[in-house]
Formats: C-alpha cells, sequence, structure tokens
DNA sequence: CATTGATGCTTGAGGCCATCAAGCAACTGG
DNA sequence: CCAGTTGCTTGATGGCCTCAAGCATCAATG
C-alpha cells in the first residue's frame, strides 16, 4: 500500500504541477494579449479595492522594490492610480482606475483553454473537485 | 441553476490559480535552497534522458534563444552537459550530470508544503482528484 | 557536386522582473 | 523633541525573455 500510495502521490503532484502551468500560460497569453505582462496581470487582478504598495508586496511574494516599478508602467498607461493614504502620508494606495478594471475582467473572460477545461466537468463534479483542493490550501498556505 | 454554476466555476477558477501558485512557490523556493532560479529547477526536470535545445524550447514554452542562456547557467555549475548529436552535429542535447539529477531530486523531496497539503487526503480522495484533474487536462492542453 | 533552402543553435540589443543596500519621508513612543 | 520604526523609492546587479541577425549543418535539386 505504502508503494502504490506512493506512486499515486507522485504522479498526482506532476499532473497538479503540469495544470498549474497550462493555466498560468493560459493567463499569460490572454495577458500579452493585452500588451500587459503575466506580472502586471497579476498584479491588476489582486486590485479590489486600495491596497497599499507593502501589501501589493506580500500578495505577489515579492520585494516592496520590485512593486515600485511594476506600479510605475501599469500607471503610466493609466490602468493604475496611486492615492497617498490621508490617515498615514507615507503609504500610497493603489487602486484600478476604470480602464485597468475592464482590462483585468477582459483578461479573464479570454482565459479560453482554462474555461473550455472548467467545462468539460459537471457541476456536481466541480464541487466535488472543489472541496478536494479546498483541503489541500491549509498545507500549502501555512508556509511563509 | 445557471447562475449557481458561474459563480462555482469562478471560485474554483480562482482557487486553482491561487493553489497553482501556491505549489509554484513551494517548488521555487525549495529551488532556490539549492542555489536554482525557478526555471533552472523547471529545466532540469525536464531532463529524464538527452533532449536538444529545441526540444527544451518547447518544453518551457519560450524562445530557443532563451534556452542558450539557461543551459549556460546551469553548465557553469556542472549540472548538465550539452552533448552533439552524431547523427546531426547541428543539434546539441542536453542531459543532467550525476549532480543534476541529485540536485532535482533533492528539491523534488523538499517541497514540504505540497508534500504536507497531498498528505491532507486519503489515498481513496487522491484518486478521485486524479481522476477529475486528469480530465481537466484535455482542455488545458490543446492550446499552442 | 554546387546551389538553394531549411533547420538548430548562438549572439546582441532592449526590456521586464527580482533582490539587496541605501536613502528619504512620515509616523510613533517616550 | 528625538530615536526608532515603517513605507516607499532609487540604483546596482543579475536572471529571464523576445526579437532580429548570423553561423553551421543538413537535405533536396539540377
Amino acid at each position: 500500500m505504502t508503494a502504490s500510495s506512493t506512486v499515486t502521490k507522485a504522479r498526482l503532484l506532476e499532473l497538479v504541477a503540469t495544470l498549474g502551468t497550462a493555466q498560468w500560460q493560459d493567463f499569460a497569453a490572454a495577458a500579452a494579449r493585452h500588451g500587459l505582462t503575466s506580472v502586471q496581470a497579476k498584479l491588476l487582478a489582486q486590485l479590489k479595492g486600495p491596497v497599499p504598495m507593502r501589501g501589493l508586496a506580500e500578495l505577489l511574494v515579492c520585494d516592496a522594490s520590485n512593486v515600485t516599478g511594476i506600479v510605475d508602467r501599469l500607471e503610466a498607461r493609466g490602468l493604475v492610480r496611486r492615492e497617498t493614504d490621508p490617515a498615514d502620508r507615507r503609504v500610497k494606495n493603489v487602486v484600478a482606475t476604470e480602464e485597468g478594471r475592464r482590462t483585468i475582467e477582459r483578461v479573464r473572460a479570454e482565459m479560453q483553454a482554462t474555461h473550455s477545461a472548467l467545462d468539460a466537468l459537471t457541476e456536481e463534479e466541480r464541487a466535488t473537485l472543489y472541496t478536494l483542493l479546498e483541503r489541500l490550501r491549509p498545507g500549502l498556505e501555512h508556509r511563509a
């Protein structure tokens, strides 16, 4: 049993990795069609409301100084805006402009490969998949 | 039903994305502990046998000229070797050295977050998850 | 053969991503 | 008011990535 379990686990791991990169490339390709790099699109996707630079660095798991450049480029295209926080003038809150929101929404809609992949499942199967994946989350996320 | 189905689909999509990036960061962190960038590790992971540069470019979905640099850096560290193909002297087959194989094997083993996440499922659940994910593959992969 | 074309790889220029160290501005506690 | 902390930016350095151009080799044709 240990043996067969190990095999299943290794294969499952590989499958998850394969699908993960396929979805990522689907996302990157959709973003590229709108002149965005994947990281720019990912940042834009996080902006449901105003988020300080520091918060973006944590969401993207990278250095804060890196965020400066990414936001610079998005701001230069008018997809994003910096607003200095009135309560603490050190922090700059980043908000998506109307065009930024429209753009990221289109990117999401244009992830055809991902959408068609999910369409291959019935609603019930999607629910099953969801609960299984939900159980994976704690193990994957409690890392720095 | 359309409405609830849509909600489930959007959430599922987001969950898949979240887990995908979490796993990728687990991989990147493990690679970094061995002084490898994520792309270098990913390339190394593809080398079950000799693979020509062109083939690596397809596997990594990037330009061939990019592979040159990545292999250069891996070769400089002795993790990989270029062998010119005897049948066609234009092609260089890349093979992992013994150290390269050992290194990537350690990286795989050290993906603690991923392993512990999978340990949260019973073997039966893993099997279910596997078949569900397997059904997603065709939709995700038949894109250029 | 010799030429023409295609294919595999590399090089160089240019741009983005990523980190680190250093710095400035603004808040905070005493 | 002053020392320390925090949020952001800048500059240096290096890796990733693409495109255009180039060299070497192979394959097909006359």
